[in-house]
DNA sequence: TGCTAAGCGAGACGGTACGTCGAGTCTTGTC
DNA sequence: GACAAGACTCGACGTACCGTCTCGCTTAGCA
């Protein structure tokens, strides 16, 4: 009505508390690490841990996924920077990230949560996939192609069956191993998965 | 008084259905189908599906967990008969077998299930390791562990490091892989990887 | 097929058992006596409490109600024999009888269940008028027609009237007076209404 | 802090709905009429027919009982003015309303539910006495004790008996007595009983 | 003495209502 | 106009009885 706009329009009333926010997010998070899945979660206990009505939530997020969604994304660690030398310690690097990701509570929540509400909630795991799945499969892509271009991988490598190999391994492992994974776990499964995708003579 | 006890001892009164249990797990299954998830998934909606009372599967299992599993157990179709001749002809034959598992739309929600409510509801899990997993880990294992002894495959493989990258990737591919598995999946899996497992020389 | 009818044909087999028969009976008047309704009444408690299984209620009853006006029928003290001498003093036999009638616990309850579940269970009242207040009534009515035959009473006394009036006192005193009748409780009763009553001039 | 107290302060958050409220005791009424008891009323039936939640009524009566308490009590007629003139007229008027009161379904069930709900419920009947059945005594005791004053009515007169009488009659008469109550029926009680309790000569 | 038919206790069956909990929405007064 | 509080309708929860239905066993008279 009076919005004059200049630039970007501040709407009138009171903004919107990023505190308020902060405390919905960290309520979500700290609600999941405590094993609740997207469905046992209660917005009314999100709310009250977080000191804040349900009005409030709504507010800012239509319904659970979105939130959850959000949630999540928070969280997700940062890809780890590449040194770029050789092929083997990239890997060793991106996979150790992932198993670094899976160590902790929250980590192994969020992969439960990712795989687990696919089929049931398949706006979430789109928007999971593109923010979170997505950048790692890249660089876990360009590392192999860049291996094949240098000639540190055999140039017939199936490079898409070469990444599912790499990432089933430590996703398998973050699921049904044992409770703390190795320190050297990424280094061993490089090492034995590279014997396959070495170039044939070398 | 006049019990003769020819072993086990009838029970007093009605016998419980056998037609009523088979209905509820049916009902049970579908709606898994569906796409809901162990927590989606109402009683309510169980029973009315299965035309039978609430009283009647609760009489039976205490809680959800106890039902889903034992829906889930009758789900997993047995281990396939191994030929027995080479490593990896065998190893085809299992992990072809994981693949049409995860082929079918009950198959796969069995596993999110699975892999999804495993922090959440831990006896779950644990049983349903012990009746479908296990078995399946042990027959992977008796394989490599012959390949080893017979000399197709290195002396020194990790074998459980091998079992972690074959089920690993497998279990990703039906996860995260295209809708429709190939064919020749399984071959192509168990090629790339072997080639990390055979014997240095040769 | 083969009961020849020597008069009251006993039908084959076993024959009902009169013990479980007063078994129920005994059962139904105790839990009514412990301030159940007609309706918190559970057929499942009676058998409980009787050792009898539900469908030897159900042979013999098929509904709460047969089994309910069954059980209050069997509790109503028989009239009590009238002097006949004078009108005074069966009024208040009979009224005393009322009296005593609604003094203890069964008692009390067996005019609740009348007076309240007239209007919901109107075969259940329409038996316990004909088995427990016709007769009261009549005697009643005898007495008070015979008051006005030998000139003990107006003769233009509105019996109909005075029996209400009677009647209606002693439920009234029953239902919200203090917790024990006072003993010469009929006595007072008769003698004021009687007042009324008498001939004008006497 | 900024609560500024003018009085009852008003409690946080959405006001509880007046709409609601009398909706579910129209319905409560409704159902009872219909021939409902106590126990035969489902709160759900009460929740459907006032197009109203569950946890609305529940937020509001913990039990049956103290919804039906307040339902019967929004229904008694006020007590009708007195003339205070004589003390036949008076109680004449008292107990016509009474017969009215009972005259209608609704007035009836509630007797119904007085009556027989007493020893079961004793928490609803004690406040049921105390906002029903207490003034009318009160009222009819006045008229009795002014009458004893005035002279209308003998010195020596058992008040209480005399309440019993009068009451109990008319009780006895909208329970067991034809479904019509005559319009004159308490005059003629009322002269009945006058006779009694007039002084001995006049 | 053994057969047949009904009664018996126990208890499972498909249902209905209970009283509770949480979802997502709406409605207050305050900031 | 955002906020907390909390009432709103709705629907599933797990429990208790309903009245019906098997079960295997008992109890009688008739053969």
């Amino acid at each position: 009505m009076t919005i004059q706009g200049t630039g970007t329009a501040r709407p009138a009333g009171r903004p919107r508390s990023e505190k308020a926010e902060r405390a919905i997010i960290e309520a979500t998070l700290d609600l999941i690490a405590e094993g609740m899945g997207v469905s046992e979660l209660s917005i009314e206990a999100i709310a009250s841990r977080a000191g804040v009505g349900k009005t409030t939530i709504y507010r800012r997020w239509s319904n659970k996924e979105d939130l959850v969604v959000d949630a999540l994304a928070t969280l997700k660690a940062p890809l780890p920077p590449l040194a770029g030398v050789s092929v083997r310690e990239d890997l060793i690097t991106l996979l150790d990230a992932m198993r670094a990701d899976s160590g902790n509570r929250r980590g192994r929540c969020v992969m439960n949560i990712a795989m687990s509400e696919a089929d049931r909630h398949p706006r979430l795991t789109e928007r999971f996939v593109e923010r979170a799945v997505e950048p790692r499969r890249r660089a876990l892509r360009e590392v192999l192609e860049r291996g094949v271009a240098t000639g540190e991988l055999r140039p017939d490598l199936d490079v898409t069956l070469a990444m599912a190999i790499l990432s089933g391994t430590m996703m398998w492992q973050s699921k049904w191993g044992p409770g703390d994974l190795p320190e050297d776990l990424a280094e061993r499964v490089v090492d034995m998965v590279l014997a396959g995708m070495a170039p044939p003579a070398a």
